[in-house]
DNA sequence: ATATATTACTTTAGGCTTAAAGTAATATAT
DNA sequence: ATATATTACTTTAAGCCTAAAGTAATATAT
């Protein structure tokens, strides 16, 4: 053996890193496949994501928040994607610092499609487990939900 | 409802979800301290984890392989190391273009020190969780550890 | 009314990441 | 021996990410 840790902790670190490994292969898989066949990355969708689950638009601030990414961020992917064609942005005539960011017809449409191979991808990866097993996994990574802060 | 995806693609999506938001936040909690308690970076650790490995030292190709990520990568988060004295690289006698990188001394003293807060971290993130269902969330995550390639 | 604080957003500096191109050394084929 | 291919590594361009600083507009306190 190559430490001397309670076995305890060894233990919880081999699962923390099969949990980081097996997140991160899916992770990896998505990314590749949105590169590959689509033409775009995880954070570019996980910004169409949210502008599509709120149809009337979001401003910067409520963007950023929704997806837990800094402000800055972003700014630069909604950007991108406005260069794009795929957004659009408003001027808030109540306030002139805000605007509304929204899905373009374009990007809507574009949108509904990667949705939809998203979709049959994650249903695919996630065969192999009955519907008990993943009501198990749902249940056993939900007390890992707050990880707790003090040691 | 706001979709229309058989049960089954639905619980997938949130299974999935969950394990990327579970996986996500604990990888948050442990940048976090490491940048705050301990001044360095998960990537920089992570290198540095795989030297202390390997004490007769790594050849950058052998790093970026056993990390799983680019070359390009390694070079930048080595320089880096090197620039603070963490990691030494020795030239290969044999083979000019080849290098041995390896912990300093002072980079060992200090990833022994990183190691053990990491540990620690790890451990009690994981308390929640006792020997029998942490064997079933290995378990479970063993069945989606080669996802799926073909829909 | 005016000064202060807050808010919405962008910019900047720096690190992480990749793919692709570049450099130099080594290995191989003929 | 020489041409070709491969290998080891770095550099570059571009996107992603954050914290911190900056800008402009709005809200609040007096």
């Amino acid at each position: 053996m190559h430490n001397h840790y309670a076995a305890n902790t060894r233990q919880h670190l081999r699962v923390w890193l099969k949990l980081l490994k097996t997140s991160g292969n899916i992770e990896a898989v998505l990314r590749e496949r949105l590169k590959r066949e689509c033409g775009t990355t995880l954070p570019r969708f996980d910004v169409m994501a949210a502008l599509d689950h709120h149809p009337a638009g979001l401003r910067m601030t409520e963007l950023s928040e929704f997806l837990m990414v800094s402000n800055g961020n972003v700014t630069g992917i909604v950007n991108r994607l406005a260069e794009d064609g795929l957004v659009e942005r408003t001027q808030d005539s109540q306030d002139r610092r805000a605007q509304m960011v929204c899905l373009s017809p374009k990007g809507n449409t574009e949108f509904q499609h990667l949705a939809k191979l998203h979709a049959q991808w994650i249903d695919n990866i996630m065969q192999p487990l009955n519907v008990e097993q993943s009501d198990t996994l749902m249940a056993l990574l939900e007390q890992l939900t707050e990880p707790e802060v003090s040691p």
